[in-house]
RNA sequence: GGGGAGAUACCAAAGCGGCCAACUGGGGCAGACUGUAAAUCUGCUGGCGAAUGCCUUCGUAGGUUCGAAUCCUGCUCUCCCCA
């Protein structure tokens, strides 16, 4: 259940509450991404005591080739597999029908897919990914849809969309008619697809609006398209998503990006952003980005952020923490991660204070500002 | 003392008459990364220049040749084997 708390009077940003079973889900809310049923680097404490993550992700692609159903089904789902009580999200494995192109091959019925691990083929549809997604046993599931690329022509989309609705009706009766497996409710969000095609958005969303489910995301974003037609997209979308459910915006984003999607009403975010980024160098910081493997950086003794969104960031300098990256130390990965989240979590959470104030556009504009130095 | 091998850019290591400012690794410098086939990938790495290009390089000093990192001679240094 979705409970709206605040909104902010000068933009369509709100802070909410999201109830699941694992727990309840401040909005606007940001989760790390952990597809193969970890969050890179990370411990499951360092996610809950030190950043106070309150849900994170899992990937039906990636956990059903390993370590298989069989498995999670032994373990009794994933959160006890992987020892995480609070809740989690999965997605379907339609991002891989994007992500793996050359590797898949689409069907009226599913994707056919060609496993990254070993080449065996294997069939994804609207009714077995949700199957795994029960066996796995999310709190939140996500319907099984074809993330078009970009750029992409008109007729590829159109069709590419009819496709999504198509699977989301099968999957909202197999949804339907089958129970969770482990004793704890799980909802079941659509996915709003078009492109960057105004008409073909809106007749995705008013389809998935139909759907009257508990909440809706937007997929097909940020792969690409320049960042204003992303923000174009949304505003059109969220006319049509209704207002009392979550809105999730899949894959998004930078820092920018969120608060841009928070302030035209988009509740939930996810990224491998801040963990990549974070193992290749890359910091967010409340100073703006930086490069850590920079030469600048070998002698600044300064902490890695002085604001402080995780324990790490004052903990260490920049130039140890440079020198590990450099070094290929596990470490320097690790703190990177979690400060990065750290950020993330903290952008999201304060994003939310500002709107139970009432002043979350000026904050925006104000953060923007600092979050686009390149230090 | 005798015999042998070798000296190439920051390091290692190819090249053995022109296609060589010199393969490839490493290191260094910079960039990318958005529902994770990613602790990955890309570019640059003698000097000057935006660039065609020009200049200076393959231990060192000479030589042969239209042309030398590559062939010849002297020198210096290193390593190995035998005394």
């Amino acid at each position: 259940m979705f409970t709206i708390e605040s909104r902010d009077p000068e933009s369509k940003a709100r802070a909410g509450i999201l109830k699941t079973p694992h727990g309840d889900i401040p909005t606007p809310i940001f989760m790390p991404v952990g597809t193969a049923g970890t969050v890179k680097g990370i411990l499951q404490r360092d996610l809950t005591d030190d950043m106070n993550a309150k849900i994170i992700l899992g990937n039906t692609y990636h956990l059903y080739l390993r370590p298989g159903i069989d498995i999670l089904k032994k373990a009794g789902g994933l959160h006890k597999f992987m020892s995480w009580r609070r809740p989690l999200l999965t997605d379907s494995g339609g991002y891989q029908v994007f992500s793996l192109t050359g590797n898949r091959k689409l069907t009226d019925e599913g994707a056919i897919f060609k496993s990254h691990i070993d080449g065996s083929r294997h069939i994804f549809t609207p009714e077995n990914t949700i199957d795994i997604q029960r066996i796995i046993g999310a709190d939140i599931m996500m319907a099984f849809d074809e993330c078009a690329p970009w750029p992409c022509d008109y007729a590829y989309v159109k069709k590419s969309v009819a496709l999504t609705h198509h699977w989301l009706d099968r999957a909202i009766i197999r949804y339907k008619e089958t129970d969770p497996l482990w004793g704890a409710e799980q909802l079941l969000f659509p996915i709003v697809q078009g492109g960057t095609f105004d008409d073909l958005r809106k007749e995705s969303a008013e389809k998935t609006a139909l759907a009257g489910l508990e909440g809706n995301a937007i997929g097909g974003l940020s792969v690409g398209e320049p960042a204003e037609e992303m923000y174009r997209i949304i505003e059109i979308v969220n006319e049509i998503l209704p207002d009392d459910k979550p809105r999730y915006l899949m894959g998004v984003g930078t820092p920018v990006n969120l608060l841009e999607a928070i302030d035209r009403g988009i509740d939930m975010f996810d990224c491998v952003m801040p963990t990549r980024n974070g193992r290749n160098g890359m910091l967010f910081t409340s100073e703006g980005t930086l490069n850590m493997r920079n030469k600048k950086w070998a002698d600044d003794f300064s902490p890695i952020d002085s604001e402080g969104p995780s324990a790490v960031s004052t903990m260490y300098s920049k130039a140890y923490l440079r020198h590990l990256i450099i070094s290929g130390e596990n470490l320097g990965a690790q703190i990177a991660s979690i400060h990065n989240l750290g950020f993330y979590l903290k952008l999201v959470e304060e994003a939310r204070e500002r709107i139970k104030e009432g002043n979350f556009k000026k904050w925006k504009n104000s953060m923007i500002k600092k979050l686009s130095e390149r230090l």
